[in-house]
DNA sequence: ACTGTTCCTTGACGCAGATCAAGTTGGAAG
DNA sequence: CTTCCAACTTGATCTGCGTCAAGGAACAGT
């Protein structure tokens, strides 16, 4: 069960990169239900932008020119206090949206935790094509509220979960949502790579990083997880892990 | 300054509710910039229902057959682990939104923490009238947007900030949006009364009620706040408050 | 091979907030 | 007025996670 999702999955990254090498997101976001005049009106004002590991893809408050998709790699989405401490409030994967139609400044500091490229569309025209097109703004808005579903299980973790289960639902979102995913058939192992180092993955939880470091030796040690050098993650049972993380739901598995 | 934000936010919930007694959510949410027959059509699907404090509006995974605004009162938005460890994701004030198009099951606990009157849509004709009539569909995503960035914003506030600065930030939250909202001018003074309990109030926070009640005892011996009786407090000097929140931003103050 | 750098691990200790346990307050019902 | 009960406060103690500190591993540059 867990497993015919799994595999959907990686069905699903297999098409994504067959059918459109170009621009992905063309299956999975703004663009999903465009017709070819709109995908011309949307080539028009379409340019792509590629970021090195550790560059900043915008600072909170710069004025943002544009909007775009994550056609590669992964990136962060966070806010800073003035002391210091940092809040992630976002992870962007492949296919994911950024920046706010009708917003001139960025709300948040984004940074590429790896290489990343990124499908930009100029802002104005951008908003005007959604302003004739609503099957667009239809699109963001189901985007939307699914950020915002996400945001809201964020906070339960953040709020009420404990160091062992907020890893454990890190690694949980990471092997559902990682590109580089990958299933041993049959077994219901998974394999990923960290996409994040130990001090992203405490901005992420609210925790420190010796915390993350902690938690991770003692999931190693009984066994909800294999590591293999730092990042290399194998989880020989999901369900396990799926319970580590105090997660009642199965992950909306529904056929 | 934080003295002209707050006047204005008076004159908005006075005009509230002179201009139109029956549906101030004409004026603050999805019918906005609607045209008359527009307007019709709403009023055909629209339909009131009242709760009392403390019952259920709907639990998460009910069937969820309308959509609509909150006209007075205040409710909850919550998720819970079976271990019963619970976390409020959302507070809902007059004029914001229940529910989302083009979802059956509710993902939430809503729950009515005052008296509560609501203006209800039902859903399939709402969801029709929102594929034919852009600027609802735009509407909604604007709202969203701005649920999406109070969600990341609390999302900060539960992983990184102390309970002092948890419950000073939850304070100036009510201070800005409750409606009940009061301010003897001149002094920078707000009055208000807390619309929540302190286990309600631990809840949003994520901490316990005994820590909430502690650390309004320190407010109010630090004369941040003053407190008459359990609910009815009194903030002498909004700036000091924010300080205490550890909030940079001066609440989108612009003019 | 040597050195520096970045990322990570592990240990020792302290503290903010949780937990457990009595009270107190104030309003509603009789 | 008295009783009752939910909402709240306050104290004592415990503990999970933060803080501080000392290394180790992998890798790039010289």
């Amino acid at each position: 069960m867990t497993q015919i999702k799994l595999e959907a999955r990686m069905n699903l990254n297999q098409s994504f990169s067959q059918e459109c090498s170009d621009c992905p997101i063309r299956h999975r976001a703004v663009c999903a239900r465009c017709e070819t005049d709109e995908l011309a009106r949307l080539e028009e004002i379409k340019y792509y932008r590629t970021f090195e590991a550790g560059q900043s893809v915008m600072w909170s408050g710069d004025k943002m020119d544009f909007v775009g998709s994550v056609v590669s790699g992964i990136a962060t989405l966070s806010q800073t206090m003035e002391d210091g401490r940092t809040q992630m409030v976002g992870l962007l994967l492949p296919s994911d949206f950024v920046g706010r139609p009708g917003r001139d400044g960025a709300a948040y500091d984004v940074v590429a935790t790896t290489d990343v490229v990124m499908c930009c569309f100029r802002r104005k025209p951008f908003e005007d094509l959604m302003n004739d097109t609503p099957h667009v703004a239809h699109r963001l808005l189901e985007m939307t509220l699914d950020e915002l579903d996400a945001a809201r299980e964020w906070m339960l973790v953040l709020g009420r979960k404990t160091a062992r289960e907020k890893i454990a639902s890190l690694l949980t979102i990471i092997a559902r949502r990682d590109v580089t995913l990958n299933m041993k058939t049959g077994t219901g192992q998974v394999v990923f790579d960290l996409p994040l180092t130990r001090e992203a993955m405490a901005d992420y939880l609210g925790l420190t990083l010796e915390t993350v470091s902690r938690q991770i030796s003692a999931l190693k040690k009984d066994k909800v997880i294999v590591l293999e050098g730092k990042r290399h993650v194998t989880v020989p049972d999901m369900d396990r892990l799926l319970e580590e993380a105090g997660d009642d739901s199965d992950g909306g598995v529904l056929g």
